[in-house]
RNA sequence: GUGAGUGUAGCUCAACGGUUAGAGCACUGGACUGUGGCUCCAGGUGUUGGGGGUUCAAGUCCCCUCACUCACCCCA
């Protein structure tokens, strides 16, 4: 169907119509009233960034730096990138405006557009929307543990069932090169018998080969040494803590020792939001800590964690969930001849005024016509005029769920809805 | 970056290599001269994604290309 001439959107970007931007926007104030209650705040950072920003703190060897940025140079040659997440951007900001002499925790949330370049596919989009909240000054396991349940709240107020919570710890800088060493150990004998990815992950992230699918590997990583059994007495003490926390709020949740993260800059508690509705890209929502990554920045040692929504994740769960009710016109006027077209179009107004979203119909086509339009708009009362309606001052009024219908003065029309 | 699948009307899809490429939905009108949803009737649209090849004949087979989809990878 597409010939040259034709202009398409990008690859794996897209267009959102009214109907689903209705469900954005559920989204987005149910996020806003949630976190508002929780003290977080909005905080809108740019999105073109300088590109060490990027590199400096997701990491050098990750994907996502290594081959998913939208990277360029600018007229003046500096090199810029379309933030491909939130974190880095708001910590940026943070240290640059000094904003950890303000109270601590500092709490923030953002949402809008980010950018990978990815083969798209179910649920992954080259431009993709999160809401992702970061709380600055902290290492408290309470604030973890509130972060947690805030997004608990955030999917029930959404109405979404049958997701899963996952914890873990992937420990500090202190703990964590033990942990890599013991792995290491425990693979370097297996490492030709790793698949060609897991041959790659040994050597610069050998953490990723826990969460690899291909069978031979899955076979040989069992036994493989635990996080959890390396985590130093800080760190230990820090996840239970947490689990005792989520306990008390009565988060049901799953260890999952064999999650790790993407990015570098995470440390200490790491969690994931997981959904069996969407094929392979299920998680819904994940984030964790980042102790160290305020310092990376040049700002003082400040504790930090926050967490990323998947937008178009949680839009397809609540259009599976279809509890959707699709927004419509109160009242649909049908007109009949010119001089009720004129009519309609005063009443219409003064309704308008009043915040009440009215239709109306082109005289042009048949009432008929007129009467089934509004039927597929979802009009919930179609108000009727005519040469007769004019001439006997009388106006018909039809609710079209239960059909009845009557009669009602022009000057009182006004007053009908309230 | 790798692999598989799919491209036909606005949308969802038919058409053993063989006349003029069809149907449903949607849209408009009519049956019902001013009352929607159900029913019936009527009405229009296609460079069959693009290019090349095989053949008497290609939507159908082959090659190239583009687009989309799903999966790997990666992640939210």
């Amino acid at each position: 169907m597409s010939s040259a001439e034709r202009y398409n959107a990008l690859k794996g970007v897209q267009d959102i119509y009214p109907r689903e931007v209705f469900i954005w926007q559920k989204i987005e104030n149910t996020a806003k009233d949630v976190f508002s209650a929780y003290g977080f705040q909005e905080l809108r950072a740019p999105i073109i960034e300088t590109t060490d920003i990027f590199v400096r703190s997701i990491g050098e060897t990750t994907d996502i730096v290594e081959k998913e940025m939208y990277t360029f140079p600018d007229k003046a040659g500096r090199s810029i990138t379309l933030r491909p997440e939130g974190t880095a951007p708001l910590v940026r900001c943070y240290v640059q405006n000094h904003l950890y002499n303000l109270p601590s925790p500092q709490k923030f949330f953002y949402s809008g557009p980010m950018f990978r370049y990815e083969r798209p596919q179910k649920g992954r989009f080259r431009q993709f929307y999160q809401i992702g909240v970061e709380a600055l000054g902290s290492s408290d396991p309470k604030l973890d543990a509130e972060i947690i349940s805030m997004l608990r709240l955030f999917f029930e107020r959404l109405g979404l069932e049958g997701l899963h919570f996952e914890v873990n710890s992937i420990g500090c800088e202190k703990c964590r090169p033990d942990y890599k060493n013991a792995l290491l150990n425990f693979f370097s004998d297996k490492i030709n018998r790793l698949c060609p990815d897991c041959k790659r992950r040994f050597e610069y992230n050998p953490l990723r080969i826990l969460d690899c699918k291909v069978d031979e590997c899955i076979t040989l990583r069992t036994g493989a040494p635990k996080v959890i059994e390396f985590l130093c007495n800080e760190c230990r003490d820090h996840f239970n803590a947490l689990l005792y926390l989520l306990s008390l709020l009565n988060i049901s949740y799953d260890i999952n020792p064999d999650m790790v993260r993407g990015l570098d800059y995470y440390t200490r508690t790491t969690f994931e939001v997981t959904t069996k509705q969407l094929g392979a890209q299920n998680a819904v929502a994940a984030g964790g800590r980042y102790d160290k990554l305020v310092e990376e920045f040049g700002g003082p040692p400040t504790p930090a964690i926050g967490f990323a929504i998947g937008m178009e994740r949680v839009v397809e769960l609540l259009q599976l969930s279809n509890k959707e009710e699709i927004p419509h016109p109160k009242v649909f006027i049908a007109a009949i001849g010119a001089s009720a077209e004129k009519e309609a179009l005063i009443i219409a107004t003064r309704f308008r005024e009043d915040g009440i979203w009215v239709e109306i119909g082109y005289a042009g086509n048949s009432l008929k016509s007129q009467m089934r339009r509004a039927d597929r708009l979802s009009a919930d009362y179609v108000l009727i005029i005519g040469d007769d309606e004019i001439s006997s001052g009388k106006l018909k009024w039809k609710h079209l769920s239960d059909r009845t219908q009557g009669e009602i003065l022009f000057s009182e029309v006004h007053d009908f809805f309230k």
